[in-house]
DNA sequence: TTGAAAGCGCTAACAC
DNA sequence: GTGTTAGCGCTTTCAA
């Protein structure tokens, strides 16, 4: 391994230069800028990380703390990110608390402390105060993404959860959909998380702008995977009193299990039930599902291209503490007018009809 | 933030013995060693990363390598590893090479080179020659997961896929199928990953030993994707030479694809058509699949296990290069003996049956 | 079992 | 624009 001292030997320079070049930092004349790249090039040099981080306090890597990986919606922030990471020539360390015992406490109290990061993305963390305090102490910068509001004074990147229920529901009741299920979070996992319940507020305020009641039976709790829409949406179309004849899904995960339940039932969607999520999840063009679209891959980048501006400040305002981030209706085929008769049917003739399948 | 002297002056003793103490190198007395923990406690004192790599040239950091995030079976192995690391005192540097571009050239020519690791898990990847050697030149001990055979020397951890999929080819064997197709991998997939091609060989091997003819047509390949296992399937189903009485795919997520297919087609899995995969993906329950287990998150943590022993090498014989990972048939609704009738019944009368559904 | 001190390989003042 | 040099905060001989 060829060391500093090489490359300035060979380009017949001092270590100092050499680091300026290669880091970009100070003034360096052009033609002995060619002469070290030269040098650098041909001994392969490349620098030592810990002794780099340890002289100038720069470690050049980001944190990146998410609950799990298993799930679309983390793994596409993360992705993100490390793509916006590695152009920018920075590392991506991961942090995944799943398994749900010491792993927080620990990573939050050791691995974070290490000096080994410049700063810290939590994904669908409702960070504690002592956290954020601990992160802050140690001056590392921290972007939330996928968590409603700033949370603790921490600048946060999300949708808005409401608005974009409030927009999936407005297209159902555009269609001419006046009886609207929801499948949407328990309340056990709003206890830190208020998405659930922020996406329900959505769909209840666009039933009020449109003097329609709103009814809690129209409402099924579940715990957003496909399985727990599945369940959902059984219990809310066998019901005696009149089934909804289209259902608003707060993920799309669940939508899909929405999907399958009605097709098991023999219904045909979109025309007996409707169904809209929100994601655009990687299925969901196969399942030829209406969604409110996310882009967590964005969501990802633009919380390193932040990072970066503040690591790296130039003659900037800074921004707003909370962000909002686009989201776009996809109008696919689970979605349609209700038909005349059975927005008020009963559940009782449900045998006749077969499920349309997946588009292609 | 506190540092070694800090520590050092609080419990009455030289750096050095803090350092012995906090990273187990050397004797030191209880009493000692008491004080010192007692003292960094009260501090709050972690060390700092880089000047502890510096000094020692060890990082506890391990480079993680993936094709991408967005896969059950990927997301499971790293968050496998992740898991190990942690209980190890060891971070995890994620490197995801999908964006197709130079990130793999400038992973492997810089990222990786940085000193900032000790070793390097690639999954999924058949790495070049010229990746190894750029890796052991710089003595980091690579282990490879998910890739058939020592690539290059590297010591590698998977399933046997040939053996996975003669037993699952034997499973729809024994339940009495004799026409049975094959979803698999395209051979554009096979270019540098043989996977497709073992499972197809475990296929056609379990057939000849039950001496039953392997033919082609009952071959379609696809992407490894749940619209893939689909669109396969429906060529497969509804040919007129008479369809397959059961599929095997050689993943769960095509597999999937293939029981959606069925059902689209008025086909009941499993009496119509049995299906099997390989993975126990996350899905496989909610969609009642049989299916060949493989435990991606136990590759992971074994992955982490064999470094751990190379980094801190103890009186042990070095293992096999290539060590074959457990796998497991797991029984679902998906598979069933064949109907008496429908072996070799023409595609014509398929509208009478309608899907099962999920279980649950 | 402990302490003194010499680096580890860079970066950033500061001087020129 | 460039070189000299004093650290960055640890670990690890080596001697006691």
């Amino acid at each position: 391994m060829a060391g500093i001292e090489d490359v300035a030997r060979l380009a017949g320079v001092s270590t100092a230069t050499v680091s300026r070049t290669l880091s970009g930092r100070g003034p360096v004349k052009p033609a002995t800028r060619l002469k070290v790249e030269a040098a650098a090039g041909e001994l392969g040099y490349v620098v030592s990380a810990s002794a780099s981080s340890l002289a100038s306090g720069r470690t050049k890597n980001i944190g990146v703390v998410v609950p799990f990986l298993g799930s679309w919606f983390f793994s596409s922030v993360v992705e993100g990110a490390q793509r916006a990471l590695l152009r920018n020539g920075y590392d991506l360390t991961l942090y995944n608390l799943s398994g749900g015992g010491d792993e927080r406490a620990s990573v939050f109290e050791h691995f974070l402390l290490r000096q080994r990061l410049d700063a810290v993305i939590a994904v669908s963390l409702e960070l504690t105060e002592h956290e954020v305090d601990r992160l802050h102490a140690v001056g590392k910068p921290i972007v939330g993404v996928g968590v409603g509001g700033p949370s603790n004074g921490v600048r946060t990147l999300t949708i808005d959860d409401a608005a974009v229920a409030r927009r999936a529901t407005e297209h159902l009741l555009a269609l001419g959909h006046t009886r609207i299920g929801h499948v949407g979070g328990s309340k056990e996992l709003d206890l830190d998380f208020h998405l659930p319940t922020n996406r329900r507020l959505g769909y209840e305020g666009a039933l009020e702008a449109a003097e329609i009641a709103v009814s809690v039976d129209l409402f099924e709790p579940a715990n957003f995977t496909m399985r727990g829409g599945y369940q959902a949406t059984r219990r809310l179309l066998e019901r005696d009193d009149g089934r909804p004849s289209a259902i608003f899904a707060a993920s799309d995960e669940m939508a899909i299990g929405c999907i399958l339940a009605a097709r098991d039932l023999g219904l045909s969607v979109p025309h007996d039930v409707s169904v809209i999520g929100i994601d655009d999840h990687n299925l969901a063009d196969f399942f030829g599902l209406t969604t409110m679209a996310q882009f967590p891959q964005a969501q990802g980048e633009k919380a390193v291209d932040i990072l970066m501006e503040q690591l790296h400040p130039r003659p900037h305002e800074p921004g707003d503490l909370n962000l909002p981030m686009p989201f776009e209706l996809i109008t696919r085929s689970s979605t349609a007018p209700p038909r005349a008769e059975s927005a008020y049917r009963g559940a009782g003739d449900l045998s006749r009809h077969r499920g349309t399948g997946p588009v292609r």
